[in-house]
DNA sequence: ACCGGTTGTGCAACCGGTTTCATCACGCCC
DNA sequence: GGGCGTGATGAAACCGGTTGCACAACCGGT
């Protein structure tokens, strides 16, 4: 492997100016940098991302929090912040851990040595746990907000408040919705926008809570069931898939509407199934983006916390009616 | 932060005694040893990464990379491989990459220099790529076997063998496979495994290829039904839920069968439908065990390449017939 | 008492970039 | 023409561990 100094000799410079025409190329003559650069080019020269790292006093990394990598929601997450963290020439590293466990401060610690920031996904502890990663290192929050820390949620709670609205205009009168997990910012969002949809206009019982998966909409079937509801709205996919299977086996005749994110929502719409379309990578994406900022802000100065808010947008099927199941 | 100095002089030792009481404690007296855990301790000491990195030549990361993030199937196995990297102190980053483009090669060049061995989760390009990725760096196979490289497979093609055999010995006289995507291994394991299976017994249709997600399920239920088949085994757990989602809505009296992994395996049960259960976390921690064995090895006397393959359990319902959906 | 061999430790070089500071050449202004 | 600011460059220190080599102390053996 070449190194830099291999390219300072053969562009017949030192170090210094090397280093300098590759990285802050400002600061040195236009025909040097040049040169230095079809050098570093015929040697197929690579920096050394250890030494680089060193000598800058920053690792290059960027640590990614999912509570579970279970649900389907949180991998195009990944997906949005390894590209986006890619483009800046990061590594992003994915660490599972809920951080509703006593250990959580000391998870963060262990790892604040060893990255640059966090992006920190659904965190289910306190908040208090949580704005102390913030106290380590740049961190943003993805679909959580906690005062004075940044953060990037997909605004689900006004889909879902309009998708209850929807449905109370379409005439169903009683209505489940299924929570998701305990101590999720996302659910208390949800169910107070759903509560305050559903208001004096329906009859409107919440579940919960439960986790994210399919197993546990298979579990709750029964309790939909006996609610005589003529509507369900799920926390997330996998609950709601869950539970879509579970009552096929009902006998025929109970409407069941459904909400989802992206991967399913265009089989949702083709069985009159209505659905929410949060775009997760973009909501990664902008997570990532978020902490680049923060990463490159000058330590002292730090940017003042930022709250940003994606539109999610509710997929109404075709068919105006809840299908039968 | 503390420096290895610092603990070197509150021990009152030389920085390399202290070094080595760390990391290769067998060269120093007992004694000083202990002093200097002792001092570290007290000090909060946590080697600096990008240092020790730069005097070994290694990085301490290791890339997963994966076609794509949409499969659960490949969620638990990042999980399992980020468990077993952390117990030997390496970091795991994810590079989701399909390699069955042109830049593939190139992919994986940019990220050699990065990283220092690759867990390549079942590619999809040709051998050559993917044994060039080998050369660059220890290199192991998940989901896939290439002569000559070390590999972890979930042996599931032994699994749809038995499934498909099972099927037939219950009087399934017309079975359909829905097969995985393009240019996957394991899909032309399990083509070969169910047509054997079938061979001479019952009626065969192999239909594919499929990308491994719900609506690819969903889109295929045409054709699985006008099939006649009384028996369907798809590909993967995605799949298998899209198919009885849309089959669901069939005229009663169609008996579906359905494999799947394990995170929806006791529901799928509970419905009276067969499922094969893939410890997806356990292959992860598979394939990191025997990246870390590969990596620690002399580069000079690169160990022998080894295939290990893990048994995969077929859970039958209870109930001996297949249901209908 | 002398010697080869082990054991434990320290010095200093080294990994490969980045950055501070000094130096030098140049051009401008009074 | 002397003084001074500006821009480009190089020498060397530095980041924080690791490791080759030298050296001293101590061992048992003859």
């Amino acid at each position: 492997m070449p190194t830099l100094a291999d390219v300072a000799a053969l562009a017949a410079v030192s170090k210094a100016t090397a280093s300098r025409a590759l990285s802050r190329e400002e600061l040195v003559a236009p025909e040097t940098a040049a040169r230095v650069r079809a050098a570093a080019k015929q040697l197929g020269f690579v920096p050394n991302r250890a030494a680089r790292q060193l000598a800058r006093g920053r690792t290059g990394i960027v640590a990614l929090v999912v509570p579970t990598l279970d649900n389907s929601f949180f991998t195009p997450i990944i997906g949005g912040a390894q590209a986006r963290a890619g483009e800046a020439d990061l590594q992003l590293t994915v660490a599972v851990h809920p951080l509703d466990s006593p250990d959580a401060p000391g998870a963060f610690t262990r790892l604040a040595s060893q990255v640059d920031g966090f992006v920190v996904v659904a965190p289910r502890g306190p908040d208090d746990v949580v704005r102390a990663a913030g106290e380590l290192k740049p961190t943003v929050l993805v679909d959580r907000e906690i005062e004075g820390m940044t953060s990037a949620v997909a605004d689900t709670a006004t889909a879902f408040g309009f998708l209850v609205s929807r449905l109370v205009d379409d005439g169903h009168e009683r209505i489940v919705y299924v929570g998701g997990p305990a101590g999720s910012w996302q659910d208390r969002q949800r169910t107070a926008a759903v509560t305050s949809a559903a208001s004096g206009r329906a009859e409107l019982t919440v579940l919960g809570p439960h986790p994210s998966t399919f197993a546990a909409g298979v579990a709750v079937a029964p309790s939909v069931r006996d609610s005589g509801a003529t509507a369900v709205v799920p926390y997330a996919t996998a609950i709601g898939l869950g539970l879509m299977f579970a009552l096929a086996a009902e006998p025929a005749g109970r409407p069941v509407t459904v909400s989802s994110e992206r991967m399913v929502v265009e089989s949702l719409a083709m069985r009159g199934v209505p659905a929410i379309d949060v775009d997760g990578a973009e909501l990664g994406r902008e997570a990532a983006d978020l902490l680049l900022a923060r990463i490159a802000a000058d330590p002292r100065h730090p940017l003042p916390a930022e709250r940003r808010r994606l539109p999610v947008p509710v997929r109404w099927p075709d068919t105006a009616e809840p299908v039968d199941a």
